[in-house]
DNA sequence: ACAATAACTTACCTAAAAGTAGTATAGTAA
DNA sequence: TTACTATACTACTTTTAGGTAAGTTATTGT
């Protein structure tokens, strides 16, 4: 392990360095989403990669889960504070793609 | 395939969202460097992920790859125009990890 | 009584990512 | 002639990611 060279962006990767991360918080910067709407809104995964997802997230206190006691059941995601920390950088990777799509 | 959801972060993703790209890329910033060093830089990738690493960001135009027909080899990387154009994103998501480790 | 509902969870399987170790190259220095 | 150099490729194996399909829950509407 080469120490002179770490760096943070190490760190960063480790925590949102995956193909669903940035895209799942990308969705709740708008506001909370009950579960079903935020699987909708990122359609090619699939339901057991969007459970791991979201429960990596929440592990790591990038986002809230909350669950309401009705039939059928409600579950609603937020970004937490730390969440919501990302969103600059969330809408510059979006506005990027989007910039780089047009040449 | 909802494209109602369709959203420029999904290409930017399927360009850099590894574990590696953001890394390597980021280590360019300052500057042209050859392979060995380049690969010193991000200790933990092994020899193979980092060939099959540096071709991919060349094939999709975000390094350029510059030989040196010497003996031993010689083997520089540098950004493109279309990689340097993702140094504000690479800067803050490393800013992002030194933050949020303070906490 | 039974189907429908939303949000999972699990078991099982395949595909893709990644690690390991070995090989090639072609000069130069010993 | 042998070892060393930096870079990369390959075959092989292991690990992880991901897909599919089925089951679970408890209430409400039929």
């Amino acid at each position: 392990m080469n120490t002179d060279n770490y760096c943070p962006l190490n760190y960063t990767m480790n925590l949102i360095g995956s193909k669903w991360k940035p895209l799942v918080l990308f969705h709740l910067l708008e506001g909370p989403l009950r579960s079903g709407m935020l699987q909708k809104k990122v359609p090619e995964i699939s339901n057991k990669m969007f459970t791991q997802t979201v429960r990596e997230l929440e592990k790591d206190g990038l986002i809230a889960r909350k669950v309401f006691p009705v039939v059928p059941p409600k579950v609603e995601y937020t970004l937490t504070a730390r969440g919501k920390s990302l969103e600059s950088i969330l809408k510059a990777l979006d506005q990027w793609g989007l910039e780089d799509l047009k040449k």
